[in-house]
DNA sequence: TGTCGATCAGAGATCGTTCTCTAGCCCGGA
DNA sequence: TCCGGGCTAGAGAACGATCTCTGATCGACA
């Protein structure tokens, strides 16, 4: 049996397509009896509004696009990604919008821009960690707003949406944490240099550091992944054997890099401390567990849905507000 | 500017829109220069199909849904969630269709309902761990097909679409490894019993232990989460202290049982070997490093796709598939 | 009581694509 | 040379909801 129509509703009710429409749409000039018997033949049919007659007439989908790199996803950096991903769906959600899932490092490399000029969107949230070369100038281009959770490394228009902790703050909050422990051979493990939140925190660290009178700390490098934080430390201890304090700035990263330290004969905090960054659920369930930077990812992915469906209904908002970090203190540092 | 439509490309063309539509369709009668110049104008125009009027003309929305409990989604958990889902995304991408996250637990009971209702999805892939009651019987409801990832203990049709993997199996498989390993005083930590996968891994273990000889091995319950994997572990030592094997039917409960073991001066695997079951990414990343039975859990979720993708085609295909699980040995066993 | 204004229901057009049906053309056979 | 068959291009309808415009009805006021 075919899908009932706004038709059939009218028709049951006895009312026009029309009057139909207008009782559905919530209009209150409307006759009540005529209100009621549409009310009553649209349930009893079971009647939902067919999405793409109401999308083609209205030129608004109901959908908004969530880029995500697949192959970040299933990773442990899925914490990150997905906590991010539950934020913006339920914030899609609460504004009646549907998220559509687009992989971004799909081999089809001209699908995303394609999907994105056949209207099937009003709008794209972009959560990925490394740049996608090709996709960021398909993105520029876009036909529809893009909200980006975390600033890109690729020029932005002034006006364009990016939401973002503060990398830099979370940097000094760390710094300050170690120094305020009584640590002052610090080291730090650093993500990748191509991305614009790392070099942020960085530079927080250093910044912070050096108001407290520590000239220089030795740097690595890490890719925010465990194996990569374990390898990181292994460099960082080799070269600097009396650490005292190490600000891993991913969570990932610490959890390697005390394995590292603990088998090298380090304790954790007592020899060396560890700070991570993000607070994504491992923190909580490491030995020791991880004094951490917090980023509330959850509510960037939110904060990003509600603002990229504020510029669609032309209502004036911050379009790149930055959202607090804060120290979540526990037994590594 | 508005989006180009067919009727710009055909103008520009100099065709009838019924013909440019011919040869965007990849239809063959049609003559060479005038399929040149069709294909000349809509790339010039950067011409892309409008989906929703594609959708309202062919009846068919392209897009599926993927139902997931959102909290269940960014704890550790996730890590399988996360894969079910990139095999599913992946899968459905193959066949040109849009995958779009449903959460399952949102306030708004009576939305995923009213979604599949409005034809803006082709069908479903349900990807849940606990049962979520209300949402079963509005699924079982469903006008379009749903795909079951693990088999709900919910009645379903004969033909439903359900992608299991060989629970019953996998038990077996964990038994026969610590036998094989010379264990005999066995006990296993099995998943909560309102889910079917869970009962199967444990009737799969007690009938290769029976088979094997050994008729009793005592069962505690946790909810397949690393904290009650570590609750469920300390139960079981303190009623069986003896222990020297342990199959914990997933790898989070697995992690949380070898830290009690550890803290309660047990060595893993020596004194007790430990087989997990998932193998997720954590499995390689602990210490010792899991052994345990895979499920191909991305496998799975393409499975589902390629499964609903044939069954809305209407291709005979086998409607519930089970995919075979296997023991991946590393060092805790 | 008649006329004007306000209000609300209904008819029709519209969104952009796809598919069916018709008309016209070309070629071949008689 | 004429007629018929086959094949392709174009015209038109259809999908279902929404919005505008028109027409009708009712009430109020002169």
């Amino acid at each position: 049996m075919p899908r009932p129509t706004l038709v059939d509703v009218a028709r049951i009710a006895g009312v026009s397509r029309a009057t139909a429409a207008r009782v559905l749409a919530g209009e209150t000039k409307v006759d009540a009896r005529m209100a009621a018997a549409v009310e009553r033949a649209a349930k009893e049919l079971g009647y939902e509004a067919n999405s793409a007659a109401r999308m083609l007439r209205g030129g608004r989908s109901g959908a908004i696009a969530l880029i995500v790199a697949f192959n970040e996803l299933d990773s442990l950096t899925g914490t990150f990604f997905t906590s991010v991903l539950k934020g913006a769906a339920k914030g899609l959600y609460t504004g009646e919008v549907q998220p559509v899932l687009l992989p971004a490092d799909h081999e089809d490399g001209d699908r995303i821009p394609r999907f994105l000029r056949s209207g099937a969107i009003d709008g794209a949230i972009v959560i990925l960690q490394h740049e996608i070369t090709h996709l960021a100038q398909a993105l520029a281009d876009s036909p529809v707003p893009i909200a980006w959770v975390g600033r890109p490394r690729v020029a932005l228009a002034p006006d364009a949406i990016v939401i973002d902790s503060d990398n830099y703050g979370g940097g000094r909050l760390a710094a300050r944490a170690l120094v305020d422990a009584g640590r002052r051979r610090l080291g730090i493990i650093a993500g990748p240099s191509d991305m614009e939140p790392a070099r942020d925190r960085i530079r927080g660290w250093r910044d912070e550091l050096a108001q407290l009178g520590i000239e220089d700390s030795p740097i690595v490098h890490g890719e925010f992944t465990l194996v990569s934080g374990s390898a990181a430390m292994a460099r960082l201890l080799k070269r600097y054997p009396d650490l005292d304090g190490v600000f891993a700035s991913s969570d990932l990263m610490a959890s390697g890099a005390i394995r590292v330290l603990q088998a090298a004969g380090r304790r954790v905090p007592s020899d060396v401390a560890v700070i991570g960054f993000d607070d994504v659920s491992i923190a909580t369930t490491m030995d020791p567990t991880l004094t951490t930077v917090r980023q509330p990812l959850e509510d960037m992915g939110r904060v990003a849905a509600e603002t990229i469906l504020a510029v669609l209904q032309g209502r004036d908002v911050d379009r790149q507000p930055i959202l607090a970090t804060s120290l979540v203190q526990r037994e590594s540092a």
